[in-house]
DNA sequence: CGAGGTACCTGACAGC
DNA sequence: TGCTGTCAGGTACCTC
């Protein structure tokens, strides 16, 4: 479901109610979401009085830093990885309300409420692991420039595409290239800069890389601003769904009209994704 | 390295 | 109504 800008929409939603909570316990209702520790007993017994320092995003991974503040400094602390992958959701709610359907893992929090994952394709995950053992968090050691951050750099970026001749798509896709775009902000990026999904990233142009980097700041940034996009059921920690859905110029648009140039929106594969074009303005060549 | 396939799951929707 | 097929915001793993 979450793609960087959701992500990061759920992580600002939850920051003014998780910060210095501390977590009085829990329960796992389908044991398939704690991917590590494998016991999943230890699961709830390591986070329980742990409280809550810091939620951070990086790519499309949630991030909470937890110590324990009766043990000194150092000792005990362990970062809670959540991955939300397709169909995830984290709420903030209170303890009275019903839980929802699917919901796989619920936090006591020390105000009464509770954290909930609810997990309807059961492809989210948690990683639980001490502080600085990042690496037995599934994919969040290996994972590429963070495009909003200084370090996603153009003249960084036009080299690492010189040397790729994977198309543009699959690279953008590839969270180990660059973290954090999925399938509906890489097409949106890929309209905004009038480039072909299935272009080889070596084939571009540095005026096309240029307007690639632009694009993709550009696109993630707007995306943030109007809080997601909710074409199904994303919505952040307060139950409040996203609006860049109606900002969208492809993803989606199968048939409709370019809103560039009028062109009929196309549908087409790639990188194993659906992917939409405007024909016109995105050209393929090579 | 790159491409394509499968697998993991549930639900929504189109078509018959 | 109900069946079947297809698709979905993601990633890991396999083969060629």
């Amino acid at each position: 479901m979450p793609e960087l800008p959701e992500v990061e929409t759920v992580v600002r939603s939850l920051a003014k109610y998780l910060v210095d909570r501390v977590i009085t316990g829990g329960t796992v209702l389908d044991g398939r979401i704690v991917a590590y520790p494998d016991d999943t007993g230890g699961f709830i017994d390591k986070v329980t009085r742990k409280r809550i320092d810091s939620i951070q995003r990086r790519g499309k991974y949630i991030i909470l830093e937890l110590s324990d503040p009766e043990s000194k400094q150092g000792e005990e602390e362990y970062e809670l990885v959540i991955h939300l992958r397709m169909s995830g959701k984290l709420l903030y709610q209170d303890k009275n309300v019903p839980i929802p359907a699917h919901t796989c893992v619920v936090f006591d929090l020390d105000d009464g409420c509770q954290l909930r994952f609810i997990n309807i394709r059961k492809f989210g995950r948690m990683h639980l692991v001490k502080a600085g053992q990042r690496e037995l968090a599934g994919g969040l050691a290996n994972l590429g420039v963070e495009p909003l951050s200084p370090d996603f750099q153009l003249q960084d970026f036009i080299r690492r595409l010189k040397e790729r001749s994977a198309r543009i798509k699959g690279l953008l896709l590839n969270q180990s290239f660059l973290a954090g775009m999925g399938n509906i902000y890489v097409d949106e990026a890929l309209f905004r800069a009038g480039i072909h999904p299935m272009r080889k990233a070596s084939g571009l142009s540095e005026a096309e890389i240029a307007r690639l980097f632009k694009a993709i700041r550009g696109v993630l940034q707007d995306g943030i601003e109007h809080r997601g996009t909710t074409r199904k059921d994303y919505v952040d920690a307060d139950g409040q769904a996203g609006d860049f859905q109606n900002y969208l110029q492809v993803y989606g648009r199968e048939g409709e009209r370019c809103k560039l140039c009028s062109t009929p929106i196309e549908r087409i594969k790639v990188a194993g994704r659906s992917s939409f074009v405007c024909p016109a303005c995105q050209k393929f060549e090579r």
